[in-house]
DNA sequence: TAATATGATTAGGCTATACTAATCAGATTA
DNA sequence: TAATCTGATTAGTATAGCCTAATCATATTA
């Protein structure tokens, strides 16, 4: 096979998809994302990281400033997103047709995003109603690449008594998502924060309409995203 | 990493799998699979068959006589198998669930079959009903690794009179299994040959129980596999 | 400012898969 | 039987990943 034939624009690679959205996931707010951090969320040695953004760099993908780190080109980014599209979309595909749960669902699709075709991903898509947030209350990417940025704030971090709509929680832990499910946190759920102990206590939030309490700790409470409810909406009655 | 830790039975990768499959097709009838056979199927160099067949037979996957060709061991064949299922399950829930047509599922397949996990492919063939047969009629293996061996002859060289029906098309080719699917020639139809022209000419049939003719030239005559139904059965007041 | 600690990179290898060019084995034909 | 043809194998390379060990750059601390 003559090598001249072959696509100009040849598919990445799974390993490069991989790095792609774990530099997206690190340098998120337009900072660097560093070498030794990518390779401990790919589970690789740092010198294979250095090689990988050698080669990401020449081929445009990414930025590299030695011995500060990487950003994603514009290319980059829509390789990342579209990846991260992927991902969501069969997470949300896998728990509604085929009855995989919120805490499995993770690794099939880490595992799927890389073989299924643009073709697939969009039929999915639209058997779902062109959703716009996977199981975990990520936003999904448009086909053309955009994600909403929401402004969300940490649980841990939002203040006493603002009404507050769980939009986001941040693992892929299965025990952790387990546990919130049994307590009803998932995406959606609305809430206020009714007090909160010193010196990183614990949370003690009231759930909406239904005013059941619930008492959660430090770590987890960083892990849920929320978004501040304007308080003239739905709901106020049930205050 | 240190290697000890590492699954001592670690996956196939893709491309050992593709290798299987396509020797598991070459061979059969219980033949060897030839070197350039396989080459030609996989679309490499006979040299890279080679190598892989080295590889392969180290592993217990094949046996490798020189000069003749290879054949699978039951651990082989067993692998082989499991990719057929894959293959087969996804074909069949590709078109049945996401509105794929039967001719452009092939290559979708193909790429997931090695994405999948067997926990993926058990819910899909369970939210099929545990199918049989996929869209073009060849029968899916069992996650036990047997297979249906039908008696099955090519359309070419049934015998006129006989009451068939057509089991399995043999081609992934777009064109000719829409031209098939459009002329009403799809798996489990029922037929008659009315009359086959000398000199390897067209072969020309009745369906049933409309008794539409259909007239079938050579090349596809042989890809259409059907299996003697006793006169007995169904259908036979539609005569 | 000098010494040290941390983190990044280079050097040098390993494996799986592919390739081309050269050679070898077996089958066919003269 | 000898010559030839076909198809299979070996030899030698390439590339994309990964690794460990050694070195280098930057930041921090004394």
């Amino acid at each position: 096979m003559n090598a001249l034939l072959r696509d100009a624009n040849p598919p990445l690679t799974r390993s490069v998809e991989d790095y792609l959205k774990v530099i997206y996931h690190l340098s998120n707010q337009g900072g660097f994302a560093a070498t030794s951090d990518i390779a401990a969320m790919l589970e690789v040695a740092p010198p294979s990281v250095s090689g990988m953004v050698k080669r990401l760099s020449e081929t445009g993908l990414i930025e590299h400033v030695p011995y500060r780190g990487v950003q994603l080109t514009a290319q980059g980014r829509r390789a990342a997103l579209k990846m991260i599209r992927r991902h969501r979309i069969l997470e949300l595909y896998l728990t509604q047709h085929l009855g995989y749960d919120w805490g499995g669902v993770h690794a099939e699709a880490e595992q799927l995003e890389h073989a299924v075709s643009d073709e697939l991903v969009e039929r999915m898509a639209s058997t779902l109603g062109h959703p716009l947030y996977d199981p975990h209350g990520d936003p999904i990417p448009t086909a053309a690449g955009e994600i909403e940025e929401a402004e969300l704030v940490p649980l841990a971090d939002a203040a006493v008594g603002l009404k507050l709509e769980l939009r986001q929680v941040g693992t892929q832990d299965s025990a952790r998502l387990h546990y919130l499910a049994e307590q009803g946190l998932t995406p959606g759920v609305l809430l206020t924060v009714s007090e909160r102990q010193p010196f990183n206590g614990p949370t003690t939030i009231a759930l909406v309409p239904s005013g059941d309490r619930r008492v959660v700790g430090r770590e987890l409470a960083q892990l849920l995203w929320c978004r501040e409810v304007p308080v003239d909406g739905y709901g106020a009655a049930a205050r």
